[in-house]
DNA sequence: TCCGTATTGTTATAACATCACATTTGAGTT
DNA sequence: AACTCAAATGTGATGTTATAACAATACGGA
C-alpha cells in the first residue's frame, strides 16, 4: 500500500482524476451506477483530502443543480460509502473520498486537528491487533473504525 | 488489565457499585466535584454495559428531578468523560461507563449489533500499532478511537 | 414497448449537540 | 457570619446531523 497523500504535497488533480477514473472502472465492472448525482457527490469530496458534512456537500450538489434535501447527500455518499468510493469519518460526522481505491482495505484515519486533512494509512498490523483482542473475548467483528486525531507531519513543524 | 465483563454473566451489581466507588475515591483524590447530577449520570450509564445516547440519559435525570434541557446531560457526561469515568462511542453518538476505571487505558470498543452491549477490552497492541503507523507518516496522535461493531459471544451462539 | 426495480426529489421530522445568559451553589476569605 | 469569586446548574433558543415516508421519474431487461 502507498504512502499516504494527504499530508505531503502532491499532483492532486492526477490524484483526483485516477480516483474518478477508478470509480468508473468499478462501477463498469461491478455493474454499478455511477449516476450524475453521485458522480458529482465524489468529485465534491476527491477536491480536497479532507471529511465534509454530508450538508457540506449537499449544498455544492444544489449548487450543480440536483436536489436540495438532505436525503439527496446522504444517498450518494451511503452509495459511495457502500462501494468502497468514500470512507465515513466517525469522528468528525463526515465523509472523506477514498484515497485508495481498490486495493482492498479497512484503513486507519488521522485528522489532522489544525488543517484538518485527513489521511488514509495502511493499518494492516492495527487490524490484526484489533482481531486479536477481538478473538481473545470471543466477538466476531463485522466492521471497525480506527480513527486518530492529532497533528500532521506539515502542521508539526509549522506551528 | 481485565476481561471485558460486558458480554459474560457477572455480579452487575457488584460491578456497578464497584465502580460508583472507584469515582467516589477518585473524585476525592483529585478534588473533583461528584455533584449529584453527575453521580446520578453515572448511576445511569453503569446500571447496563451498553451506550445511552445523551437525551436517553436526559429523560432519566429529568425524571430524577435534575435539569430537563439537553445541556444537563450533556455537561455531566462531559465531566465524566473528561475524568476518565465514562467513554464516548462515537460510533454510536452515544456514553458508556467505564468498564475499568483507574487502569490507565485507551480501550478498543466492541459494540454487539444484536444486543447492544458494548464491551471496553485492553488495546495495548492494538494502540501500539496505531502508534506505530502514526510514526510511519509523521502523525502526531492526541487522541484516537477504535470501535468495533459485530456479534458478542452471545448471540453468535444464540443465534 | 412494457414492466418492475432502482434512483431521485420533496416534505416532514427525528436525533444529536451547542450557545447564551440567568441563577444558584460552594469553597475560601474577611 | 457575611463576602467574593469561580464553578456548576437551569433554561430557552438554536444549530447540526440523519432518517422516514411517499410521489415522481429513469433505466434495464423481458
Amino acid at each position: 500500500m502507498e504512502e499516504p497523500k494527504a499530508f505531503t504535497k502532491h499532483d492532486h488533480a492526477g490524484c483526483a482524476r485516477a480516483a474518478m477514473r477508478h470509480a468508473e472502472v468499478a462501477a463498469a465492472e461491478h455493474g454499478l451506477r455511477l449516476t450524475p448525482v453521485r458522480r458529482r457527490t465524489l468529485e465534491i469530496l476527491l477536491e480536497e483530502h479532507r471529511a465534509l458534512g454530508a450538508y457540506e456537500v449537499l449544498e455544492r450538489l444544489a449548487a450543480s443543480g440536483f436536489g436540495t434535501q438532505p436525503p439527496v447527500a446522504y444517498r450518494a455518499l451511503d452509495f459511495l460509502v457502500e462501494h468502497g468510493l468514500a470512507h465515513r469519518i466517525r469522528r468528525l460526522n463526515a465523509f472523506a473520498a477514498c484515497a485508495q481505491p481498490g486495493t482492498a482495505h479497512a484503513p486507519a484515519f488521522f485528522i489532522c486537528e489544525s488543517c484538518d486533512h485527513v489521511a488514509e494509512a495502511p493499518a494492516k498490523e492495527v487490524r490484526a491487533a484489533l482481531d486479536g483482542a477481538a478473538e481473545a473475548i470471543g466477538f466476531a467483528i463485522a466492521r471497525s473504525s480506527i480513527e486518530a486525531v492529532g497533528q500532521c507531519p506539515t502542521c508539526r513543524s509549522n506551528p
